[in-house]
DNA sequence: ACTATTTCGTCAACCACGTTGACTATCCTA
DNA sequence: TAGGATAGTCAACGTGGTTGACGAAATAGT
């Protein structure tokens, strides 16, 4: 092992992590709101995110996040309660369901990728650049399993 | 602005910080679960650290972990139905009833603190010792206002 | 000492997000 | 054409959160 040393208690690496991780996403959305999305909630980008700019369906969608397609399934409801996302009919296959992104769900999408830029890039300013780029790598090399294991309910925030 | 260059798309900061966060959770569960604590689920020990040596009550853990009086009193009530914590009568107060970490709660809050230890060392195993700490010390620096928010309901797994 | 306010704990209803099991409708294949 | 796989939904439930209401006990003010 190469740091016997342990980490000061309390200040633990996981609540690091996690305390790094509500930082972007409460900045994050506290911005959406501004930019008229205050119903976006924490999840639904990573979802929107994930039924991507070609559609998809339920059971597939919850393949991409690791959770069950009826959790994927009312996740969606949820979604399209709000206008983000919208079902049609599969012509091809009648028991399908096909999922897409609406025009207001890619104007989230395209302003949360926007947002984030600009939360990364003043973390660049505080930290240095270089500072930054070792993290998302450090990251990267440490957590390659877990991109979209997103089966945490009701985690990002109520 | 310093780097306007953005992060690759799909591989955002808040999302690595989500994965590493993750990662050591899980692989913390994982490890408690084998030395007999497979009751434990990811929020409890966060509950534990924060109801602490000495002891307190449901308003004040509700105060300390940044959620509502009624939101603690259920999570003290789970703990207490696995045997993680015990609420006792306080004598000079006749409405307040303390918490207290059993001795199974803190057999696991230890054990937490050595895997948590032992996880860290392979990290540093990994990246190398300094970026480790760079690490841990840049989240510091960005997330300090976060230390225990932990407002998000389920989010630890299910 | 008596009233008024505050505080602590709890109950009830609700929401977001997840789970498993069961079921129908549709599609595909032997 | 019969049988199995697949998509979606419904129901019941668990966990972790919220707000509002309420009684009991402590405290402050007159």
């Amino acid at each position: 092992m190469a740091t016997p040393e342990p980490a000061r208690p309390g200040f633990h690496l996981p609540l690091l992590l996690l305390a790094g991780f509500r930082t972007l996403i409460d900045d994050l959305h506290a911005e959406l709101a501004r930019e008229g999305h205050p119903e976006l909630r924490p999840l639904h980008g990573f979802v929107l995110q994930a039924v991507g700019a070609d559609g998809t369906t339920a059971t597939e969608l919850g393949q991409r996040l690791g959770i069950s397609k009826q959790a994927a399934g009312k996740t969606v409801d949820r979604l399209v309660a709000v206008g983000y996302l919208e079902r049609t009919d599969d012509p091809s296959d009648a028991r399908r369901r096909l999922v897409r992104v609406t025009a207001r769900g890619a104007d989230g999408l395209r302003r949360s990728a926007e947002i984030f830029d600009r939360l990364r890039a003043q973390w660049a300013d505080t930290l240095g650049p270089e500072r930054v780029t070792a993290m998302e790598d450090d990251l990267r090399t440490m957590a390659s399993a877990n991109w979209f294991r997103l089966d945490m309910p009701g985690w990002f925030g109520g």
